[in-house]
DNA sequence: GGAATAGTGTCTTTAAGACAATATTTT
DNA sequence: AAAATATTGTCTTAAAGACACTATTCC
């Protein structure tokens, strides 16, 4: 039988949280060639002797970034060919997580290695490889999910208002959505659970909700905001 | 910096089609260990001196064993692990594909290694890996894309009737879907086109028609039959 | 003409869009 | 009380479900 050599594999995960109104990526700058000096996705080689699989791999490497691990975190697509690293024949299998910003917050803000960009940014610094496909890629995968699921809900705090989830959804769709659909939807689905106390803000407080477990699974079968 | 090892990289293909009105699956008599003598799913290394991409390498395996490309090719999901595979960490690279099964039949009846499985056949023959639960997986995700999309329309002939659309997203779908629905959907999307020609059977003839260009990208925002 | 299958009309149902109205809080 | 935001009521709209009815084609 003919012996092949093997590609060279690693996992990356795009990291999306909401900043100032606006989708924003956690990226690294690498420290090593090859683009070295140029920001690119968390990620890295499989440590054959400690990952039980490429999840496990992924998980690793964004704590490693922001100290914790993200709520939600989903296979994306993966990018192979022999143009992508300079290296040679390259494989990435990347991921997507979403993440409440404030939590990564202290860790991130004392390296300056790694860095949250809004969108808007993001055509302003180099970035590594195809990562700035694989960012597109996971924008649209991104973008679909926040039509019909409560996924966006993982990038926000642990307990938030209604309007908050509202406004973050609207981010990520790009356009206005009707309030009540949504009140129907956390109504009929129990992807939310209540929790104790009301939020503090300029008018009348709002109730505040947790993402329930298993909330990802949970699909509407129509799309909003169309 | 340190030195990690490649884990066993392969590219595998869920190739579908419909057969007495069943989901059938392609599988492959392996003739090497590991699992020798089990059947597996149309797959193998990445050559990378040919391959452009996985995906190129998924086209050429699915080629090997029909004959032809199929018409419809998707990635559905990587696999990894140090205990799926006998000979050491792997990753497999899992695409999912559709073609009419005649189209492949003047092929695969030459050769006594590749075989169309009906589903309901599966559970008695010996599955290398774990192509089985890659199998599932690819169900669960060709029902889900039956649901708000044509796609299943790549398992039929070139040309073909309403009548056996609907038949095969019933089977698809495991449930009775309302004929009007679908012809609402064919109207509004353009994803099929009319072509000349009457089918010819018991009853009333059926207009002719075949899978338009990027049909596979027309989307509906609702799903179908719940 | 009768059987069989294809295709259409149309009423109902479901869930989203629009947007006004009411309810709570904060100041 | 006024301002601000949260939540609900309710009418409209879009697309699917149900199912009867009409249209063709084969025999």
């Amino acid at each position: 039988m003919k012996e092949f050599k093997n590609p060279l594999f690693t996992v990356d995960s795009v990291l999306f949280s909401i900043l100032d109104d606006e989708i924003c990526v956690l990226l690294a700058k690498r420290a090593i060639e090859p683009f070295i000096g140029s920001w690119g996705l968390a990620g890295g080689f499989v440590d054959l002797d400690k990952d039980a699989s490429t999840e496990i791999t992924a998980l690793r490497k964004l704590k490693e970034k922001t100290s914790i691990e993200p709520p939600f975190l989903e296979q994306l697509q993966t990018f192979s060919g022999s143009n992508r690293d300079p290296r040679g024949w390259s494989v990435t299998q990347a991921y997507w997580a979403l993440m409440d910003r404030q939590k990564a917050e202290v860790n991130i803000s004392t390296v300056d290695d790694v860095k949250w960009f809004k969108l808007s940014e993001l055509n302003d610094v180099p970035v590594a490889f195809d990562h700035r496909k694989i960012i597109d890629v996971a924008l649209n995968r991104m973008r679909q999910k926040a039509l019909y699921s409560f996924i966006p809900a993982y990038c926000l705090p642990d307990e938030f208002t209604i309007a908050h989830l509202l406004k973050t959804l609207e981010i990520i769709i790009g356009t206005k959505i009707q309030p009540r659909s949504i009140y129907r939807r956390i109504e009929s689905s129990g992807a939310l659970e209540e929790v104790e106390g009301k939020s503090k803000s300029k008018g009348r407080s709002a109730k505040l909700y947790r993402v329930a477990r298993g909330a990802e699974k949970i699909l509407f079968d129509r799309n909003i905001g169309l």
